[in-house]
DNA sequence: GGGACTCTAACGCCGCGTAAGCGTAT
DNA sequence: AATACGCTTACGCGGCGTTAGAGTCC
């Protein structure tokens, strides 16, 4: 199988973090590694790079790295379609929080946004005004 | 003359913002407090209500404590009055260049959050899409 | 074997939260 | 004199940045 394994320089260049941060999110159990070398490399997979830009992008949305895993590790077993019935009613609704959650957050991050973009205009204004008969 | 003068938990409610963070903007010279009791309790007057409101309403542009310092303190000197005109160019520049700045994150936070707005909908549609035939 | 890449361990920083123990205002 | 309010000091935490020194890859 042609799965080619990615060592953590490359990883980090091509999701856009610090190896530092990448080596945090495996420290924190949020990324870790698929594999090691003889030598100790750290080696991800493809995959691995899909959920390292998953989490990248969620990070906005003020998660903490404690619930991005467990909203990553609910939805990995969701989409595993060896996961049992029983189970994935749990995981639904946890997911459903999440969403409910990350909805919540754009809303204020909107809200925000406006706010923020009120009061640059207003040190725009005060800042122009402030030029006397030059 | 009128000047009311209020304490730290009165001013921390009024503009929502916790005692600590108050103080904390007192420890690094953001927002220090016009006077104080002979005991020792922190007197604001209006004026620094509207400073620690103007501070919090600059935060979500990620400028630092630091650099929110620099910006009201030139802020401050460039709307009065008696600040002499070959000061002001300094000022005015400086100012400009945290208002370009401030612009910048308002755009990076338009992408932010059309980029959030995106995926939440994207775990929305998957969390959904993960009920099986029931 | 040389250069680029990676490793662990450790300390530092910001922006506060959170006691603990004690003084002040009214 | 009671009660609410405030004070300082100090430690803790999340999410990394940043050396330092040694090892690995090819």
């Amino acid at each position: 199988m042609g799965e080619r394994m990615h060592q953590i320089g490359h990883v980090a260049a091509t999701v856009g973090l610090s190896l530092r941060t990448v080596r945090y999110y495996e420290e924190v159990g949020l990324v870790p590694p698929s594999g090691r070398t003889e030598g100790g490399f750290r080696l991800y997979t493809d995959e691995d790079i899909e959920r390292l830009e998953l989490v990248k992008q969620l990070k906005p949305l003020e998660f903490t790295l404690e619930e991005l895993r467990e909203l990553m590790d609910s939805r990995d077993r969701l989409l595993d379609d060896a996961t049992p019935a029983r189970e994935r009613e749990l995981l639904r609704e946890r997911m459903e929080g999440y969403v409910a959650l990350a909805k919540e957050r754009c809303k204020r991050l909107r809200e925000q946004l406006s706010a923020v973009e009120s009061v640059t205009r207003r040190l725009e204004r005060e800042t122009q005004a402030a030029t006397p008969a030059s």
